[in-house]
DNA sequence: AAAAGCCCCTGGACGC
DNA sequence: TGCGTCCAGGGGCTTT
């Protein structure tokens, strides 16, 4: 699920029941996901206090007592669900489950539970991931900046340092299809294909026309980039405000449902009539890049 | 340096 | 019911 309004949503999700608490117990059940966990990972967390939750890009980061970081990516499947601290179960629930053990009520089944936090404070944090694209690893907090992944990812685009005047500069030149080059990490990061289709359409640009084409025109970076940037923005809010998108009935940490894939206007609606106001136009699919792209030829130019 | 492919992996939807 | 094919919210790595 995981663009930066889902994992942002994730992230607030874990906050209430990760942030100030200590690692009581972790289970780390295979050797990797899509690369191999870092050495004695349990060992290193158990016992440790989380002391802040962050985001950055789609990553989650959790500063961890003692000096390390824990790095969380959600690949393309990977998802939380929490237990929430023991309290009165469903009778029926407890005299079919083992002693002690965390039910699982979300009706995703345990076969693809990969990692298991068991808080302090009674909680259960599962992270749950079908196609294993999903990692972690953990290292010195001090090496944050430096960390390989994270040091060249581009700048927030809920942040400040996004403006017309950065995006123009990093536009400037490119050959490639402006949607591929909003989805690339190393120039905007959390951006994902839902969010760039969306914003594309909002901002009445074509995925298709050249990122190069969006720079400095006679010294006004700012008319081509600044409305972009703005929806951009207006859609990653309005995704967070709703809780994420939810596809294919996956669920959100808290199990709550995201809700904002019923916004979509263009994303997974080929052949629906343009819902821009006034256009007559059709919705259609096409592939960029090897992802599939929802555009219409109307109103993006 | 930038751009284009390939690949990792499982499961759901669909056609036959 | 079963099987084959295609597709999926990501991104690292290798090749041009």
């Amino acid at each position: 699920m995981p663009e930066l309004p889902e994992v942002e949503t994730v992230r607030r999700g874990l906050e209430p029941v990760m942030a100030g608490v200590r690692f009581a117990r972790v289970e780390q059940r295979r050797a990797d996901l899509r690369f191999p966990f870092p050495e004695r990972f349990a060992e290193r967390l158990e016992g440790r206090k989380v002391l802040r939750l962050d985001r950055r890009a789609k990553y989650l980061l959790a500063e961890i007592e003692g000096g390390e970081c824990l790095l969380m990516h959600l690949g393309m499947s990977g998802r939380f669900t929490i237990e929430p601290p023991r309290r009165v179960r469903r009778a029926a629930s407890a005299e079919t489950a083992p002693r002690g053990a965390f039910l699982h009520d979300t009706g995703l089944g345990a076969a693809h539970d990969h990692v298991v936090f068991h808080m302090s404070n009674g909680a259960t944090v599962t992270y749950n991931d079908p196609r294993r694209f999903g990692f972690m690893d953990l290292f010195a907090e001090a090496e944050r900046e430096s960390h390989k992944l994270l040091a060249g990812l581009g700048v927030e685009p809920l942040g400040n340092h996004l403006n017309a005047e950065y995006l123009s500069g990093r536009a400037h030149g490119r050959r490639a299809d402006l949607k591929a080059f909003l989805l690339d990490q190393r120039i905007i990061a959390g951006l994902g294909n839902i969010y760039v289709c969306e914003a594309l359409h909002r901002a009445g640009l074509s995925p298709r026309r050249r990122a190069g084409t969006l720079a400095d025109r006679q010294g006004r970076p700012a008319e081509r980039c600044a409305p972009l940037i703005a929806e951009i923005r207006r859609v990653l809010e309005d995704a967070i405000q709703a809780g994420g998108s939810t596809l294919r009935d996956w669920r959100h940490a808290d199990g709550a449902l995201g809700y904002f894939q019923h916004a979509f206007r263009v994303y997974d609606r080929a052949g629906e009539t343009c819902p821009r106001p006034g256009c007559r136009g059709t919705i259609r699919r096409f592939v960029q890049a090897g992802r599939a792209s929802f555009a219409c030829r109307l109103c993006q130019h």
